[in-house]
DNA sequence: ACTCTGACTCAAGACGTT
DNA sequence: CTAATTGAGTCAGAGT
DNA sequence: AACGTCC
């Protein structure tokens, strides 16, 4: 779920943290993408008339693939370079909101398994998309179709969006391009929304640079954090009657939710039983995630008899497309070999009280020049 | 009057040709 | 048994 | 821009 209403929150409270950003601005810059997220995107969306989703003849579906190639060949042609993060294991805290998703999903499937039955494909084609999930092969798909394509991935111990953040944090990358607003509670410096559907669409790019968030919050980080928690998080229930409006103006009030339970009425607004919110903000504090140091990100020359090999050999796409593909691909690679405009960004000014990881900072510009590190390629860690 | 809940809805990609 | 979105929007109804 | 198609 992300963020219960946040966007709005800073909308209302915060407009000037909102930049709306021509795609052709975004030229050079670099950015860190939940390709778990990505995925299942993809698989709901790329259908065809029927619903079902575009497979092989094998009947293995291919739909990811599909999206996988062509978004990341488009970001390229904008001369964004996307770094693709996937997820690893989901916190012990997230369990029970993840049992409730299951149990939605069993009613989904049986109707999509009615609806199959009686023929009746329009309704097929709604439950069946609230039955996707993205399974290992899917991802594992992916990470293979990337390093043929010489894009760099990641795999995260535990939370995507968390690693994401790090990486911006760090200045391996500019910022992270998500639509869910809790990147911005692990502590993103920016977050790109709208990236994806920027071109194909009229939206435009929004930036939200959080210095600005909490500048017009008038709150530290910690503060938003604690802010994030109260309007309703992935990881543990909120007060009960306690909404947004009433969220930013008792942080503002009493700076965090110790003080907050002190003060409120327990009688009105009773915290949940035995509220473990202190560990749900130890996880956005300080998140599992592999230190920005310890990887890699680089971009490399697009292997095309591999990429053929795959997509055209195994997975029945058209050899045409995906040569013509992978030329843009080749074309726009040499024509930006070192993304300028990403290198003249400075990190954004670190927010107070955070905990671990107040020492690197400097490195978006030192990095530029070393390149060494592990291992020869960019995955690894674990 | 304002705020919040909860139940509900919807939409979700990209290419190439026309 | 290896997967568990999300955001945005609307509405009525109730609590403050 | 709309549309059929991608696999």
């Amino acid at each position: 779920m992300g963020i219960h209403g946040l966007s709005k929150v800073i909308a209302d409270n915060a407009p000037a943290a909102l930049k709306e950003v021509p795609i052709k601005a975004c030229f050079g810059r670099k950015v860190a993408v939940d390709a778990s997220m990505s995925i299942y995107q993809f698989l709901i969306a790329v259908r065809q008339q029927d619903g079902m989703q575009l497979t092989n003849e094998a009947g293995e579906t291919t739909s990811h693939l599909m999206g996988m190639l062509y978004r990341t060949i488009r970001m390229f042609e904008n001369g964004i370079k996307p770094v693709y993060v996937f997820d690893g294991k989901p916190p012990d805290m997230k369990s029970n909101e993840l049992k409730k998703r299951g149990v939605k999903r069993e009613g989904a499937e049986k109707a999509a398994a009615a609806a199959e039955e009686t023929g009746d494909t329009e309704n097929f084609d709604k439950f069946s998309r609230r039955t996707v999930k993205v399974t290992k092969e899917h991802n594992d798909d992916c990470k293979k179709l990337l390093k043929l394509m010489g894009v760099p991935y990641i795999e995260a111990p535990c939370e995507a969006e968390a690693q994401c953040a790090i990486l911006a944090k760090s200045g391996k990358v500019y910022a992270a391009g998500s639509e869910d607003m809790d990147t911005l509670t692990f502590g993103t410096p920016v977050l790109m929304r709208h990236l994806t559907f920027s071109e194909a669409r009229k939206m435009p790019v929004v930036e939200i640079e959080l210095a600005k968030v909490l500048e017009g919050l008038e709150m530290t980080m910690d503060q938003f954090i604690d802010m994030c928690i109260l309007l309703g998080c992935d990881y543990c229930d909120s007060i009960k009657g306690i909404g947004p409006t009433r969220a930013v103006s008792l942080i503002k009030e009493h700076k965090n939710i110790e003080t907050i339970l002190e003060k409120l009425d327990s009688k009105k607004y009773p915290a949940p039983e035995d509220w473990p919110y202190q560990a749900a903000r130890e996880l956005f504090r300080a998140p599992n995630v592999t230190k920005a140091e310890e990887l890699d990100v680089k971009w490399e020359a697009p292997d095309e008899e591999g990429v053929v090999a795959y997509l055209v050999g195994e997975k029945g796409f058209n050899e045409d497309r995906v040569r013509s593909a992978i030329q843009k691909l080749i074309k726009t690679r040499t024509g930006t070999t070192q993304g300028r405009l990403g290198d003249y960004f400075k990190p954004v000014e670190k927010p107070a009280g955070s905990t671990s990881a107040a020492k690197r900072k400097m490195d978006a510009k030192a990095a530029s020049g070393s390149a060494k590190k592990k291992g020869g390629s960019f995955m690894k860690k674990k």
